[in-house]
DNA sequence: TTCGCCATGTAATAGGTTACATGATTGC
DNA sequence: GCAATCATGTAACCTATTACATGGCGAA
C-alpha cells in the first residue's frame, strides 16, 4: 500500500490538501467513523470483520494506530475515558469530512490486485503432480462455496437496510467473484489441463489419460 | 504476506521440512526459477511482469534479496559473472525442488484477498455525492475494460503452448474476474444505488430521482 | 563517443503482523 | 468470587516499497 499525498483531481472547489500522508487504511477509518458517527476501535474490528473485511483485511492493531494517528492530525477527535476501560472513542472532525469527500470524488484507483495463494499454486502446477491440482482445486471449490453461502446469507440481511446500499453493492461484486470461482475451481477439479511434467513423475490415473503428451 | 513454517499435509511420503521460512514470495520465486532452468533476477522481472504480476506484483526489489535469501538456504544455487555486470545467474537445487513439490501437493490455501481501492471507495459511496460514484464507476469501467483486453490478447498468444497451460487457466480466472467487473461497474454507472445522504448534498440530477428518499 | 536507457543492486523507511501483556466484564 | 473470555493496548519484528545510485550497453 504506498502511502502518498492525494492530488486534487477535478475543480469542482472541493481541492483539499491534507494535513498527513493518508493511505488506503487511513480512508478505511475515516469512513467507518464517519458512517457510525462515534467508534472504538473495538467498535471498528466490529464492523470491519464481516463487511470489509471480506476483501479488505488487516490486523487490529491498526485500528488503534491509526485513528491516533487521524486525531492528532486533526481529521478525528478523541475522548477518552477516565475510568474502567479507559476507552478511545472516535468521531470525525470537520477537516476528517473534507479529506474523506475529496477522496471520493477522485474517481482515479489502480485497478485490485487479487493475491490469492491457490492461483499461484495452480500457476505452477505443472510442476507437480496432477493428484495435486486436484486436490488443490477441491479444497479451493469447498472454500469458495462456503463463502458463497455467507455471502448470499449476509445479501438477504442487508435487504431491508437502504442505507447500506453501498455496502450491499460491494458484496455483489463479491457475489460475482465468488460464483466465477466456483465455476473455475470446478472446472480444473473436474478435467486439470495436462501437463508434460505429470506423465515422468507419475504412474496411471483413473481420467485424463489420453491427454498427456 | 505471512512468513509461517510449513507443516506437511498429506502422508504421501514427501513430508518436507525446509531449512527457512518459506513466504509465497519464496514459492514464486522458486517456482520461476524451476520453469525457466536458469534465470537472473530481471528474467523473473519480466516473466512475472506479464503474468503473475497480474495477481501478484511486487517491486524489483525483491527479485534480489528473496532469491539470495533463498541460496542462502541451499535451495537455489547462485553463480556469478565475474566480469561485465557480473550478473547473479540462479538455478534450482534438489532441496528447492522438494521444497516446492511439497508445498504443491498441499491443498490448503486461505481465500484469496481483493484489494481493490474502487470497491473500497464504492464502499463509503453514500457519504459522497452521486456524481462522484458516476464517475468512479466509469473510470472502472475503463480500467476493467482495458485489462481484459489485455488478457483476451495474451490468451490467444498463449494457445499454442501446451506447457503454459497452468498459467494459461490462471488467465482464464482473470478474464472471469475481468468480465464480471465490467459487468458490475457497468451496471453501477449506469444506475448508482441511492443513498440517504445524497439528497441533502445536492442539487437535482438527470435520473435516479424517484428512488431517493 | 557520448548520451540515454536498460539493467543491477543497496539502503532507508514505512507499514503491517505477530506476539505479548494486562485489565474488565460476564457467567457460573 | 473465580474463571474464562472479551476488550484494549503496546512493542518488536519482519517485509516490502521507495528512493537512490551506479555501471554497462546500444544507438546515433
Amino acid at each position: 500500500m504506498s502511502t502518498r499525498n492525494f492530488s486534487p483531481p477535478t475543480d469542482d472547489g472541493r481541492a483539499f490538501e491534507p494535513p498527513i500522508a493518508l493511505s488506503p487504511t487511513s480512508y478505511l477509518v475515516l469512513g467507518l467513523v464517519a458512517r457510525q458517527g462515534r467508534a472504538t476501535p473495538y467498535d471498528l474490528k466490529r464492523a470491519i470483520s464481516h463487511s470489509i473485511g471480506n476483501f479488505w483485511s488487516f490486523s487490529h492493531a491498526q485500528l488503534y494506530e491509526e485513528p491516533a494517528r487521524l486525531a492528532a492530525a486533526g481529521l478525528l477527535q478523541e475522548e477518552r475515558e477516565e475510568e474502567g476501560r479507559r476507552r478511545r472513542t472516535f468521531t470525525i472532525t470537520a477537516l476528517g469530512r473534507r479529506a474523506l469527500a475529496a477522496w471520493l470524488a477522485d474517481p482515479s484507483s489502480e485497478l485490485a490486485e487479487i493475491r490469492d495463494l491457490g492461483l499461484l499454486k495452480l500457476f505452477f502446477a505443472g510442476l507437480g503432480r496432477r493428484a495435486d491440482v486436484v486436490r488443490l482445486a477441491q479444497e479451493q471449490l469447498r472454500l469458495h462455496q462456503a463463502k458463497l453461502a455467507e455471502y448470499e446469507a449476509i445479501d438477504h440481511m442487508l435487504a431491508d437496510h437502504e442505507s447500506e446500499a453501498y455496502p450491499r453493492a460491494t458484496l455483489h461484486m463479491g457475489l460475482l467473484y465468488e460464483r466465477a470461482s466456483v465455476a473455475f475451481w470446478q472446472a480444473i477439479a473436474d478435467d486439470p489441463p495436462a501437463s508434460p511434467h505429470f506423465a515422468a513423475a507419475e504412474g496411471t490415473t483413473e481420467k485424463g489419460q489420453a491427454e498427456q503428451g
